[in-house]
RNA sequence: CGCGGGAUGGAGCAGUUGGUAGCUCGUCGGGCUCAUAACCCGAAGGUUGCCGGUUCAAGUCCGGCUCCCGCAACCA
């Protein structure tokens, strides 16, 4: 065997702008399901996450709560790892950017790279807003202002680094069609190499109008910017480069996999590769990048109340089915949609009826007739080996699946094999068997490799839920450690030793009554915002504060007959509406696009408010705003319900 | 023509290099009683969004079209 040993696997590092969400979770719990996997396979594994601390987001983010910009961070990492621990995310090491270890490497780096000359000073030429200090591309402007802020930008320059990453251009291409599993999954990849012949600008990698980042070595009115800052983690979290003590884990690179969500999948398979060119290092030997969750009702965000907080869930349901599912439920590599109901039904299905069900009756037997120890298998029949070469089909299949990062089959692989066993305790009658004294060595050998296929799968689904087997253990005591498993050992039948103890105990899994599920989502969420840091409702219906009538009567709300409609061009939400108010003709935009088609609209009597402030919205100057009632998906706009002349007031 | 994803039995999804369409849940019928109202068997249910092309053969390749969904933009 010339196959190295170790093996290195990473998640991203995360902004710790704000709490992390299932998404993140998603990826890491992944992650580690791979990392327990190669570890049970006696590999040397390193498995690295951690935070991504600069910008210029982060410092004026703090600053706003009158911190420090690492007293802020400090905050928030503590959650995530808070959170890691609770997910039983088993990572060797957590890189944050801000660690002395990490900024020695980054420094290190660009300074090998500008001496090798593919680094070089320019101008990065941009639209700047100076009360946001931020420079905007001409696309991201919004009617040529601030998409922040709203006001004037100027067209500055800024004296920037810049890498040589065009150069690399064809390289990066020969690399990927050299190396098809480069970039997984496969459609990824081919979004990344017509991304890379559209032709690939050099890199801004640092910059003046702020300073919280690592400074460029050798010219300090300079921090590293963003990528250039962040990708390089994954080396300086190995110590690569650092001349210390470390230097032991320079044998983890190159990593064996970045494991991202698709949203970042260039960064890794460009800018990262492109990099390491530069500077004469072997690049990773893979880039997976998996899909997004989506929730039910769209994407997940705050004011929709449906962002999913994965502790409350482990709290509900334990980390186990947590990870389960999320490793189950949704095809990696894919989008995949995400609901506590969906939750629920997997876990009762696979794992309360199926897996936990088994163990429950297989214990339940063993006790009775047998008196709680594990017989040894006596009379075998033919059978028996359908069950023993299906075990073994289930392990390569997993072990293969697992090795492909397909998560879904490899614990449908497993699931299946615990279906095998409920209808092998079908065909074998065991209560019959039991019944009559001279097949009690046949019904030993049932128990006994019944026993066999929850060791079995008990092995192939530790990676995925890591609490089950010690849980297992305590009442059938299969393992003599359920903390140290062997993965191997999966693929050998009749490992269980007879003789062993077994006891009546909890569900493993209870199963989940859906219809007590109360709203759980939106229910949770408000108490998880109640318990974090004092962040004000912002429309609470019952609680909204009490206005004066006087300054009621500053709106001036009108009547408003619409005599034209059209929809905005290049955009979905807005129409632009031409309405009477009397004698006065006027515009407005309304973003009710997706409820209303201009034809309903014409001839229609709305409310507007109409001593709004004019604003630009797609380029139309809006003057006022038409009023209406809405929902989540439904939209009505108001109208009077009697017949009035237009430029009525309203009141 | 901003970027990307998708359209497969009631729902949610698989379908590797083209060769009789599978899985989970649900529904209906039956069986069993060791078990967490769990388990096992059987059945019903799809002209694989539309049109055209390549091929002996296409869900699977090519072209066109329609519709949905994310991102971005945007809700005065």
């Amino acid at each position: 065997m010339t196959e190295r040993n170790t093996y290195y696997i990473t998640t991203p590092i995360y902004y710790p702008s704000d709490n992390l969400h299932i998404g993140h979770a998603y990826t890491t719990v992944a992650a580690d399901c791979l990392a327990r996997f190669k570890r049970m396979q006696g590999r040397d594994v390193f498995y690295l996450t951690g935070t991504d601390e600069h910008g210029q987001k982060i410092e004026r983010t703090a600053r706003e709560k009158g911190q420090e910009p690492i007293e802020y961070v400090d905050n928030i990492v503590i959650s995530i790892k808070e959170l890691w621990d609770r997910l039983m995310i088993s990572h060797d090491d957590f890189i944050r950017t801000t660690e002395t270890r990490h900024r020695a490497v980054v420094q290190k780096l660009f300074q090998k790279v500008y001496d090798q000359g593919d680094i070089y000073v320019s101008e990065y030429e941009g639209w700047y807003c100076t009360p946001c200090e931020t420079f905007f591309t001409e696309r991201q402007l919004a009617e040529g202002k601030c998409p922040d802020c709203g006001r004037e930008v100027e067209l500055l320059k800024e004296e920037s680094y810049f890498f040589r990453m065009g150069k690399y251009t064809e390289r990066l291409l020969a690399h990927i069609a050299a190396n098809p599993d480069f970039i997984q999954p496969e459609s990824r990849r081919n979004e990344v190499v017509s991304f890379i012949k559209s032709g690939l600008d050099d890199l801004c990698v640092s910059r003046t109008t702020f300073s919280w980042g690592v400074p460029v070595p050798f010219d300090s009115k300079h921090v590293v910017y963003v990528w250039f800052d962040a990708l390089i983690n994954y080396l300086s979290g190995i110590g690569f480069l650092a001349e210390d003590e470390n230097a032991d884990n320079f044998r983890y690179w190159p990593a064996d996999v970045h494991l991202m969500a698709k949203d970042i999948i260039r960064f890794h398979a460009v800018i990262w590769p492109a990099m390491l060119m530069a500077a004469n290092i072997p690049l990773p030997k893979k880039v997976f990048a998996h899909g997004w969750i989506m929730l039910e009702g769209g994407k997940m965000s705050k004011s929709k109340g449906n962002v999913v907080d994965p502790v409350v869930l482990i709290n509900k349901y334990g980390v186990d089915a947590v990870r389960y599912n999320l490793l189950k439920e949704l095809s990696f590599g894919q989008d995949g949609y995400y609901s506590e109901e969906m939750l629920v039904g997997r876990v009762n299905a696979d794992l309360a009826n199926d897996l936990g069900n088994l163990v429950s009756r297989t214990a339940a037997m063993i006790i009775k007739f047998f008196g709680g120890i594990l017989p040894a298998p006596a009379v075998t029949e033919a059978l028996d080996e359908e069950l023993k070469s299906q075990a073994a089909a289930t392990f390569k299949e997993a072990t293969d699946r697992l090795d492909r990062l397909d998560f879904t089959n490899y614990l449908q692989a497993v699931l299946r094999l615990v279906s095998r066993a409920n209808k092998y305790i079908d065909e074998t009658e065991p209560w019959a068997l039991g019944r009559d004294e001279n097949r009690k060595g046949r019904l030993a050998a049932v128990m006994y490799n019944l026993a066999e296929c929850i060791r079995i799968s008990g092995i192939l689904l530790a990676p995925a839920m890591p609490t089950y087997n010690e849980r297992l253990n305590a009442q059938m005591a299969l393992f003599a450690d359920p903390l140290k498993l062997n993965w191997d050992d999966a693929g050998q039948w009749g490992l269980a030793q007879p003789g062993l103890a077994v006891k009546k105990g909890k569900a493993l899994f209870p199963r989940i009554d859906i219809s007590s599920l109360d709203l759980p989502v939106a229910e949770e969420a408000e108490q998880g915002a109640a318990a974090a840091p004092a962040e004000s409702k912002s429309e609470a219906a019952s609680g909204a504060e009490l206005v004066s009538i006087e300054e009621f009567a500053r709106l001036d709300l009108r009547v408003a007959e619409v005599i034209a409609a059209e929809k905005m061009p290049k955009a979905d939400k807005l129409l632009i509406l031409k309405v009477k108010l009397g004698d006065e003709e006027r515009t407005v935009v309304a973003g009710i696009a997706q409820h209303y088609t201009p034809e309903e609209l014409v001839g229609k009597k709305v409310v507007i408010v109409a001593n709004l402030k004019p604003v630009k919205l797609r380029g139309v100057e809006s003057h006022g705003m038409i009023l209406a009632a809405s929902t989540d998906t439904v939209v009505a706009v108001l109208s009077p319900d009697k017949d009035l002349p237009s430029g009525s007031k309203v009141k």
